[in-house]
DNA sequence: GCGTCCCTACCTAGTGGTAGGTTTCTCCTG
DNA sequence: CAGGAGAAACCTACCACTAGGTAGGGACGC
């Protein structure tokens, strides 16, 4: 049976949660799929290859994510604690963290086009997290006080930190620690 | 002239922080450093030796820093900017970051002693953060609404998302924009 | 027949690490 | 104070292994 590209990327994407993008190896992939190292190389030429196409994947999925959450009339806690739940995944498997996450803290990814998708991504849920936190101030379910957007920056930061927290410990409940305080701002109301 | 231990030491934290231990090597420090790569070995035999002796001196440079804390009579918001800042130099140079972040991020940290290391530079870390956090409360230049540990875990994981974010985006300015919420805190008093 | 997919076999560069010899500093003793 | 022993620092040369990547050929479906 042929193996797709996207189950390449599929697989691809969940080493590098784990293990990073430098620590991430054709070889590995190549076990992983079932197939020989070089045969990846058919499919995607270089590493910074496989690089950008996982980064252009991610890019689009956190675009239709955001899309989704435009039309999605839920009160904006919900909102909010389903991008948290969504990042939190990653965490569950241990060592693993959400690959925005885990490319943003790898300095082993050095392709401009993936850097610069990446920044895209990172802004987009930004964005994100500023609507689900907007909405919720109109409804009265999140504490937030001050300008939208920076206050989406800090929970966007918070989250990343807790990311690295539950990997740091290996333990997930590390990252319901350190977001603890959101969801106090989360229930005060 | 002979090289001593805490110079390779400085000049591989320097390395860490900008490239992560896994894109660390044993070459890139001998050439730094003007000597072999064999001689490195002379004085930390494995590469594990050397992220041990690495994360030792930061354990104990935390902790150092901590008491120093303990007894400075500053007001709470100099104390936390003054955490914020350690952690910040860092960024200063494009793409580093700090050691305990550095080494957070990176998977290929696996040596256990190493990891019990990182886990309580970040839990000193954080009681260093409570402590500011405290004070603050206290002398009211800190707006601390819930429990202390609580919110120190929050802080600790937004600085470190801050960083994150100002390696992906590789702009000092986004580390303070990630932050910003916790100057408003400071300065609302 | 041609393109897609996959293979074996190989290359080069770089990794952590070792063996064993040379220099250089230190320190103790005659 | 001279000098030698021994340790500490450093060297060259090498090892085994893995990395990303290439060349070229076979199998299979349209």
């Amino acid at each position: 049976m042929k193996t797709s590209r996207e189950e390449l990327l599929d697989l691809g994407e969940e080493i590098v949660c784990r293990q990073g993008f430098g620590g991430f190896s054709y070889g590995a992939l190549a076990d992983r799929a079932g197939i020989r190292k070089a045969s990846i190389h058919h499919h995607f030429p270089s590493k910074s290859d496989f690089g950008r196409a996982l980064m252009n994947r991610c890019v689009r999925r956190v675009e239709r994510a955001f899309e989704a959450l435009e039309t999605d009339r839920r009160r904006g806690s919900a909102l909010l604690r389903s991008v948290i739940q969504t990042r939190r995944t990653g965490c569950a498997h241990s060592g693993a963290v959400d690959l925005v996450t885990a490319m943003s803290a790898d300095p082993a990814v050095t392709d401009p086009a993936t850097r610069e998708g990446l920044a895209s991504a990172r802004e987009t849920l930004v964005r994100h997290i500023a609507h689900a936190l907007q909405v919720g101030r109109r409804d009265r379910t999140i504490a937030v006080a001050g300008d939208i957007e920076e206050e989406a920056r800090a929970v966007f930061a918070q989250i990343a930190g807790a990311e690295l927290a539950a990997r740091a410990s290996g333990n997930v409940a590390e990252f319901d620690r350190a977001l603890a305080t959101l969801d106090r701002r989360m229930s005060a109301y």
